[in-house]
DNA sequence: CCGGAAACTTTTGAATACCAAATAGCGCAA
DNA sequence: TTGCGCTATTTGGTATTCAAAAGTTTCCGG
């Protein structure tokens, strides 16, 4: 019944049922508070509970939701703390990719993915999915790190990265771009301690010019708790 | 059947089942390599497979086991390569965490838990779970901090971190526990630009101290492939 | 005697039905 | 109006079943 298709090789179903939940909380689709109803849920995703049962730990691990025992799980409200904690670790992580896929490109490694990538990124157009493009480099860097720990966090950074990106459409910072061509750049040429400095200065100049739109926009605390069922309408 | 105790209040099944098979793969007791049988792991835990399917994609993205679609889970070997990128993130997370917890401190948190957890560390046998001790203070570090996404990404990380200790139980160098004592002193004093250096030397001995002689006792890579189902006998 | 194809078996992925416990909402009474 | 208890929904979990794919074994032909 749930199986039109019959060859799905794919990822598995739980994966895609967590990834369908984690981009209707990305697109405010299912707002902070709100409440997953796992037989609603497993009804509009055409699936039984098993594999949305197995996506909501992912989804939790991630910090996307929180589940309470026996209450059920609750998209998790994204606030202005939650954007500084994304600033905080992409600081930590990002050059550490940066200088990492330097010194493997040092090593022999093509970078050939990565300069794609970056062309990629300018001849999209401006406006649109900027930030879909942005989180595409940064993963393209992860990957030419070939450091599995590291994809590992990464990933789970991620999605809160894509998370905070969709909450300021306005990211494209001119300039930004330009910052974007140089850490490619250094990392072409293996130059690692160049990658890691410039995709430290690419964070915190991001950090400085998203946070004040941020502050107006996210709330402070994830709102005391109100009455029924926090469902948007259709 | 499989309720012998009818307040379980806790964690919930499934975290059982994955500590539990958590400590089965840190422990050695499920060597790499191992096929994770369903219907036999269930049946040995006295859960159905529901909490087991739930447990193992946990596993999977903290890097445990990996999973082939229709093929099953098997258990990750650790190899070589694997304890040096601990020890790369470890170089990246904990001196955050030292900064952010002693920046905690200045800002009028109490770091007596923490003290406690030094004491404790201590106090106890010398050789006797000197891994476990260890894991325990940098998790009180990472709890001082006081950092929700910090805290995702360092339990992510922890699980291996366990892991690599259990491997190397030489790890009592002499000079750690007065590396241990400077680094929380420093966090207590409320300096996160000595603790964020202190938590940097701290891990670079260790890598130092450890990877001689992990080089001798882990594979570099994780054996081709083997035989029947590998499991260890009884 | 060895290699390959076909049949069989095992195991995973997933659905369905069901049950117990606990929470939550509701009505009722003081 | 406010506190209490009842019902009803929902979660956590089990057992059973089915289809499809992977692995294994057997058997036949060269």
């Amino acid at each position: 019944m749930a199986n039109p298709e019959p060859s799905e090789l794919g990822p598995g179903l739980s994966e895609q049922v967590a990834e369908a939940l984690r981009e209707r909380i990305i697109s405010g689709q299912l707002p902070g508070g709100s409440k997953l109803n796992e037989r609603e849920l497993s009804a509009e995703l055409q699936v039984s509970r098993i594999p949305l049962r197995e996506a909501l730990p992912l989804l939790e691990a991630e910090g996307f939701i929180h589940s309470e025992a026996r209450r059920g799980s609750f998209v998790h409200t994204f606030t202005l703390r939650d954007a500084v904690e994304v600033f905080d670790l992409r600081l930590r992580l990002e050059p550490f990719a940066a200088q990492c896929a330097a010194l493997r490109v040092a090593g022999g490694a093509s970078p050939e993915d990565l300069l794609a990538s970056l062309e990629f990124a300018r001849t999209g157009v401006p406006g649109e999915q900027a930030s879909g493009r942005n989180s595409d480099l940064h993963e393209e860097i992860v990957r030419l790190a070939d450091h599995d720990l590291l994809r590992r966090l990464s990933s789970l950074l991620n999605g809160r990265v894509r998370w905070l990106f969709r909450l300021t459409p306005e990211r494209d910072t001119p300039g930004m771009w330009e910052e974007h061509a140089e850490l490619v750049h250094a990392i072409a040429e293996g130059r690692p301690a160049l990658a890691e400095a410039l995709a430290s200065a690419h964070v915190e100049r991001g950090r400085h010019a998203s946070l004040p739109h941020l502050s107006e926009r996210l709330p402070s605390e994830p709102v005391p708790r109100r009455g029924r069922k926090t469902r948007s309408p259709a």
